[in-house]
DNA sequence: GTCTATAGAACGATAGAC
DNA sequence: GTCTATCGTTCTATAGAC
């Protein structure tokens, strides 16, 4: 999936989706204050009025982009959280099902060819190094119940360990996710060939094994 | 330490060092492209040609402070590599002490004084998220020996690993490393005040356990 | 070495023609 | 809705007085 391309869109529509594709690349690539209306405008193919009058602004534009690209990887942790717990029944789920709905979304949403691999791991790491207060909100406002959603399940799982505890290692876990999105692109040099960065779907599964252990080994038992 | 203050440093040096404080804390909240030279020379107490006259450019600026970061941090991670193989002598060091060496010095200097609770992990973050390549020069300058130090150590500790194995969740730990000190900001808000992110020191501790076990759980044994 | 002044380019935003 | 033209601002960089 992509911004919403369909037959039916209107010439506006299309204008609207390419400034938001150039958006999110460049908005990866180099951030906000990376980000020029005029380069957007020449990559979208259109004028630099264009994005004033689709969006209103700068932030308004970036803002509509991060919101049109993590609400469907949200909605899709949930679909997983929910398969899982109808494949278990009333058993509560492993550590590492849990784990699997937040982060298997992020690699499906990444393996998509509407993406370079690299766009959306870069975008990803952004949302937490960008300062800027509309980016906070942001965050505050997607992830937010997501994490609550998270923590119950994890309350069920683990019902004798300390509240403290889960919250520390489900950030750890959270951040862990994130670094190694952020990090993807060094794999290759860093390991001296050792470890094909295009794999995402390794990085994945391997980040998943590393998580839950971790994860288990930080709450008391 | 905070960049060298002698009682036998010029006036020079007072100003090329004030100019680098004040650089390390604008680029560690904005990045580089959100860092002017104005607002430098106007937190630094002197004016906008100053930063050229000492350092060149603004990117030279830049990457001159973020060497004088990053060299004590290293050196002291050698330094901890080195006291663990005095303790346990001929036997091969535990993950926990390899990785301890990696994640400890990073939680010294931030309990150090002479810097905001947040900039240097905000500065560890944004080593990663900058795609400028002076940055990218810059990590495999200063981050491509140490790795191979740390390999080796691994590679004693655990023998009959694979080398890929190896790679990947050295990678994971330090992804998971960098990924906690970025995301740390966020640590009070996420958990509804259960956890304190003032507590540097907990979140350290909780990393080392954390990637420790990460890391075991995915080595083939 | 420190500073003022300014060149020259790029920025976000907007007015108004079509 | 799309586009050109341009305003007012801000940026890095530099020249030259002291």
């Amino acid at each position: 999936m992509s911004y919403p391309s369909n037959i039916t869109s209107t010439r506006a529509e299309k204008t609207r989706n390419r400034l938001l594709k150039s958006t999110e690349s460049i908005f990866a690539n180099r951030g906000f204050s990376g980000l020029t209306l005029r380069e957007v405008a020449q990559r979208s193919q259109t004028n630099l009025a264009s994005a004033h009058y689709h969006f209103g602004s700068k932030e308004a534009m970036v803002l509509e982009m991060l919101k049109s690209r993590v609400k469907p990887i949200n909605q899709r942790r949930m679909e997983c959280l929910q398969e899982a717990r109808e494949k278990t029944g009333d058993k509560p789920l492993t550590t590492q099902q849990i784990l699997q709905a937040l982060i298997l979304p992020i690699g499906e949403e990444i393996a998509k060819s509407t993406h370079s691999r690299e766009t959306l791991a870069q975008l990803v790491a952004r949302t937490f190094t960008e300062p800027a207060r509309f980016i906070e909100k942001m965050h505050r406002k997607f992830f937010g119940d997501l994490c609550e959603i998270f923590m119950d399940e994890l309350r069920r799982t683990h019902p004798h360990s300390e509240e403290e505890d889960l919250y520390w290692n489900l950030h750890l876990a959270i951040s862990s996710m994130l670094g190694a999105l952020a990090q993807h692109r060094r794999l290759k040099d860093f390991s001296k060939g050792n470890c094909k960065e295009e794999d995402t779907q390794e990085m994945i599964e391997r980040l998943v094994v590393f998580a839950s252990h971790g994860f288990e080994a930080g709450i008391s038992k």
